[in-house]
DNA sequence: CCGGATCCTCTGAGATACTG
DNA sequence: CAGTATCTCAGAGGATCCGG
């Protein structure tokens, strides 16, 4: 899940969010830094489907929205630590709220995802 | 702010979120049905800069996912009107959590999305 | 182990015009 | 007032290669 830049005009605090947030792993990252410092190797681990290159544009833009720092260690092999500011921690509950949400509605998400993006589970379907 | 599809195994509920929530104006839709019934024409009157037929589309898929209802009221001229469903409104308070911390942090987050958009105001801008 | 540069794909969403 | 059909396009993000 990720939220999109959108808004030409930033109104209101649901459209500020929107900036931040927005791009295709900047939730997970920032779920998955939450509690500690995040070696870019490992969160490549964590979270297999990203490419370096994009995982490095995200941190970056976090970085830039100050929600997380990057530490570099002069040494080899080279070292880089993610970890999030304060700022960054304020975010996290609503991360996790969210999160929640779904996991309660977990089954009734299921169903309607599974409705409507047609992709039945040919397997299951009879053929009459 | 929206939310954009993105996980092709949906596992946790941070995912399935993602999936119904996505579409560039999907939030704003939701909050802006979320106290009573709307019609189509206001709804764009409150969201300008969104298409007709966008806003049909992301409609249609809020339906499908059970997130709101459309009603027909075969009259003319013709008269629709789309409320929140239950499972829709338990979706209001996390909306209005995002809002709220965006509105507490409106001035950091203006600063550092304008420091990074480099979208300066040039009209602000003493020539100096 | 880490980051950057290039090239390419793909699809969401905007524009426009037409029907009931 | 409401909905649908085409066409188009930007640009996010994926694949790859290379250099420190």
């Amino acid at each position: 899940m990720y939220i999109k830049k959108t808004t030409p005009t930033l109104n209101c605090g649901l459209d500020l969010v929107g900036e931040v947030l927005y791009g295709k792993w900047k939730i997970r990252i920032l779920w998955f830094i939450h509690n500690g410092n995040v070696r870019p190797s490992e969160l490549q681990r964590k979270i297999p489907d990203v490419t370096r290159r994009v995982l490095n544009v995200q941190l970056k833009e976090l970085e830039d929205h100050e929600l997380v720092t990057k530490t570099i260690y002069p040494v080899l092999p080279p070292k880089v630590e993610y970890r999030l500011t304060e700022f960054g921690k304020t975010l996290i509950p609503l991360i996790q709220s969210i999160g929640l949400w779904g996991d309660e509605h977990q089954e009734r998400l299921r169903r309607v995802i599974l409705k409507t993006n047609g992709k039945l589970d040919l397997d299951d379907v009879p053929v009459s």
